[in-house]
DNA sequence: TAACAGGAGATGG
DNA sequence: CCATCTCCTGTTA
């Protein structure tokens, strides 16, 4: 993931940087909570004259190997006060009693470490409290451990005031805890980048994946580039080229040539790429094996019209993978969408002459012949959950990383699909139905724990 | 009572 | 042909 931030290029790197910013506003909320938590732990390590340095701490390695780092002593004192999730564990545990560890883990890439009491067994750890009184979690059960003082902290002294509970500690799942480090940020913010780009191609009826584009793709998107940047349509000068040859140009290819709204193409292009590479686990029979080595071996025996050919690059690795297109689970290829070569033109002549292979290999539907594009429910569902316009009454995110949803007002979900569709009878009864078809599909799935009009997207589709 | 699950035939692009 | 649409029966919360 790192490494799209280097390809995502002027002028959208502006948006890029305002998702980041938001996501950033929400990441230093959750700090706000963990801060709290931590003057909390600090409150009542304070309070009960606890010294952090004598404390049984079990020190977990960056790795969170807890065997590498086994538990070397235990506490002589154990004060009464001590509530139970504070308490030492003997050295042989108890099947039956709650254990309890203190874990140091690393916050981002600083040295400095967070403190994660958590208790243990059942069916995993569960995050009871947490401090900052470790310096360095590297160093082995030796380690200093300084308790904070009373004033150092603002967050202390404000719940100084307000905390009368000492057990006024939040239980709190520990990957809530967890920094979020600038890869997670970013994967974030492309995945929200990539929410825009694919709502814009649903809107365009073309695939997400550039791709899976087809000439006529490829046009209908640089005329919506344009369009989007109010510049002359420069579409209309370029020789027909598919979403392969549109991804192998070299980027810096755009501007040279085009100037100005080269760069916004080459832009736009580059985030539909890099949002493209970033599905974690493809559908099964969603992508589609492109042979880049042999698609090179067609470029470089392509002649393409002037307008293109000068800046063919010979560097298509970023080519690395293909996704999902919108329509279906199959339809990755761009022979699906109507896509017919014209004969006389040299671009197909090299397809149809040159390289068959390819063009079967790009196709998994070799015939060519497709269907006329109409909106998907999921995309439907999918264009109501990402809408700037206000459709959270009706439909929103519970988990939008997870791609779990919630239909809110059945009715007028139903009344929407049916508008769309312009199938005046809908109703709910038969569009969850439809949504059930996608069960044996993979693209909309039950969650885990079945909740009334709640759904979720599969892998893939989110 | 509304939502859910899934079979089965019809429909339209 | 395929993605629904429609209607249906039965179940669950």
């Amino acid at each position: 993931m790192s490494t799209l931030v280097g390809n995502i290029p002027f002028p959208l790197i502006e948006q890029y940087r305002t998702m980041v910013k938001d996501l950033e506003l929400e990441e230093e909320e959750s700090k706000c909570v963990t801060r709290q938590l931590q003057a909390k732990g600090r409150y009542f390590m304070d309070y009960h004259g606890i010294d952090i340095k004598e404390e049984p701490l079990v020190y977990a390695s960056q790795d969170n190997n807890m065997a590498a780092n086994p538990i070397s002593s235990y506490p002589d004192v154990v004060t009464d006060e001590m509530p139970n999730f504070l308490r030492p564990l003997p050295r042989t545990v108890p099947s039956q009693a709650p254990a309890y560890q203190v874990a140091s883990v690393p916050i981002s890439n600083q040295t400095k470490t967070s403190t994660y009491i958590t208790e243990l067994g059942g069916s995993g750890c569960t995050l009871v409290t947490s401090g900052d009184f470790l310096t360095d979690s590297s160093s082995s059960s030796n380690s200093s451990c300084t308790p904070p003082s009373v004033d150092d902290s603002l967050d202390y002294l404000d719940l100084d005031q307000q905390t009368l509970s000492l057990y006024d500690f939040e239980p709190m799942d520990a990957k809530q805890c967890e920094s979020a480090d600038t890869s997670e940020r970013l994967e974030e913010a492309v995945m929200l980048m990539r929410d825009v780009i694919h709502k814009d191609c649903a809107e365009l009826d073309i695939p997400y994946d550039p791709l899976a584009w087809n000439p006529e793709h490829v046009r209908k998107w640089i005329t919506w580039v344009c369009q989007k940047n109010k510049v002359h349509d420069v579409s209309v000068n370029l020789y027909p080229i598919d979403g392969p040859t549109l991804c192998s140009l070299d980027p810096n290819y755009f501007s040279q040539n085009l100037g100005e709204i080269g760069r916004m193409i080459s832009s736009e292009l580059e985030l539909s790429k890099a949002a493209n590479r970033c599905f974690p686990n493809p559908p099964k029979g969603a992508y589609i094996t492109v042979d880049y080595e042999r698609h090179q071996q067609w470029l470089d025996s392509t002649t393409l019209a002037p307008c293109l050919s000068p800046a063919l690059s010979t560097s298509s690795s970023s080519l690395d993978s293909s996704t999902p297109g919108p329509h279906s689970e199959d339809d990755t290829s761009y022979s699906k969408y109507n896509y017919r070569p014209d004969k006389n033109s040299q671009f197909s002549t090299k397809m149809s002459n040159n390289d068959e292979n390819f063009n079967r290999i790009l196709a998994k539907h070799p015939t060519g012949r497709g269907h006329k594009q109409t909106i998907h429910l999921w995309q439907f569902l999918k264009e109501l959950l990402l809408s700037k316009e206000n459709h959270h009454d009706c439909i929103r995110w519970l988990d939008r990383k997870a791609g779990i949803f919630k239909i809110e007002d059945s009715k007028k979900v139903a009344l929407l699909w049916g508008t769309r569709k312009n199938r005046p009878a809908m109703n709910y009864d038969k569009l969850s139905r439809s949504v059930r078809q996608y069960y044996k599909k993979g693209i909309i799935k039950k969650t885990e724990q079945s909740k009334r009009l709640v759904y979720q997207f599969c892998a893939g589709y989110l």
